[in-house]
DNA sequence: TAACTTCAGTGATAGCCTCTAACTATGGTG
DNA sequence: CACCATAGTTAGAGGCTATCACTGAAGTTA
């Protein structure tokens, strides 16, 4: 038992089994949501019989706890991606469109349905945040206007959130509205609400984040 | 067979289980969310065996669609009394949040992750536009103000889902962004996403309001 | 090299679920 | 009273999650 530094060859094997199992599940939540997940369906796949998965992941919560971090985690890396890239605000907006595009049963798994009694992981939150201090830095680069609203003055109380960022109360204000209100068109573009009505969920999002940046109405 | 007008006691009978089963239905999905919704329990809760149902509803997905109807139905009838009573804005915004907080799941089985391939019914549609409808007259009472933005430019050439509405552009948008807005913060609210955070969801709820009705931040 | 240990994968099984099919029983109708 | 539509039953096919005991092969150690 050496292990530590140059890992053996079962272990190389079972990760590269266990990341077969996670693709398979990324390929049936994208083509039937994540309450279509079934393990069977993956070992039969995977020409392997049911129980064999068992070896790989403690049963579909786990499976399924597992694609979650691993989403939040995507998510983190693409805003941080685009944040060292220079991005402002405008642009993590369309990041955060672009990932979401790419695979929508991907953010509902973050941002839909909530299951009543499932509760994410602890390390989730901390990616959570990661994500929402990259927001509030590109938030806090953004010229203040306005007046403080009473908002911001329940912000000042309750900003541990932020995790000691320094943002002013108005940036943290801004952060949030970020988030809700691109949540709010991109979640209803995501689940086909606009198809029928005839409206560019594109140009909607752009007049959002516009008014949302302060952009004269050109 | 007389039928119509008087109804047979067996049509009564019908009529009283199917909306027992309905009742049923609702309390599971509150309870553990639309994908745990069992016809197996319910039919074991009512005291009969399991394939009884199939005589009151085709399968499970025709029992969820009913759900979803009654769904929308109820937000089109709260939102109706809330307009006859001389609602705002404001008020609709209010009556809105707290349909929602009533049932969460509720809300997610109208505005929550699609199933990919689940399509709502035709009907459906009608009532969405008949909520539409009420919106879009609380927000043509609105005071317009700001200059005309391009997304208004969009809107006047794809104003088909007001169904005929009057409002002029600028209204349909405020509509637009009352709803995706209201949701945005509301969805986040209900799936539990500021509860680690500290932040009072109704407060938050509030300033969007706000800043959607052009009240001055006092 | 031989003995031992670890672990991937198997089939059997229990207990859920949806849904179909054939059958029984009952209550309204002519 | 005879008839028939219909509510409800059991049996069963086929799906799922999950546990258990077992086999066999691959690594480890003496």
């Amino acid at each position: 038992m050496v292990n530590s530094e140059a890992e053996t060859p079962r272990a190389r094997y079972r990760a590269q089994v266990r990341t077969e199992i996670k693709q398979r599940a990324w390929e049936q939540i994208a083509s039937a949501g994540a309450s279509a997940l079934s393990l069977n369906a993956i070992a039969k796949q995977m020409g392997m019989s049911g129980p064999a998965l068992y070896r790989y992941f403690g049963g579909r919560d786990e499976l399924i706890t597992e694609l979650v971090r691993d989403a939040y985690r995507s998510l983190a890396d693409t805003f941080r991606a685009a944040a060292e890239g220079g991005a402002d605000v405008t642009a993590l907006a369309h990041a955060l469109r672009g990932w979401a595009l790419r695979d929508p049963q991907r953010y509902f798994l973050i941002y839909g349905t909530p299951v009543p009694g499932y509760q994410a992981p602890d390390d989730t939150t901390a990616i959570s945040s990661e994500i929402m201090a990259t927001l509030l830095d590109a938030c806090a680069a953004l010229p203040l206007d306005g007046p403080a609203t009473p908002f911001d003055a329940h912000l000042e109380d309750h900003r541990n959130w932020a995790d000691g960022h320094p943002a002013p109360p108005a940036a943290l204000h801004r952060a949030l509205t970020f988030w809700t209100r691109l949540h709010g068109v991109l979640s209803l573009e995501l689940a086909g609400h606009f198809t029928g009505m005839g409206i560019d969920p594109a140009q909607l999002f752009a007049a959002e984040l516009d008014d949302l940046t302060g952009t004269p109405a050109s």
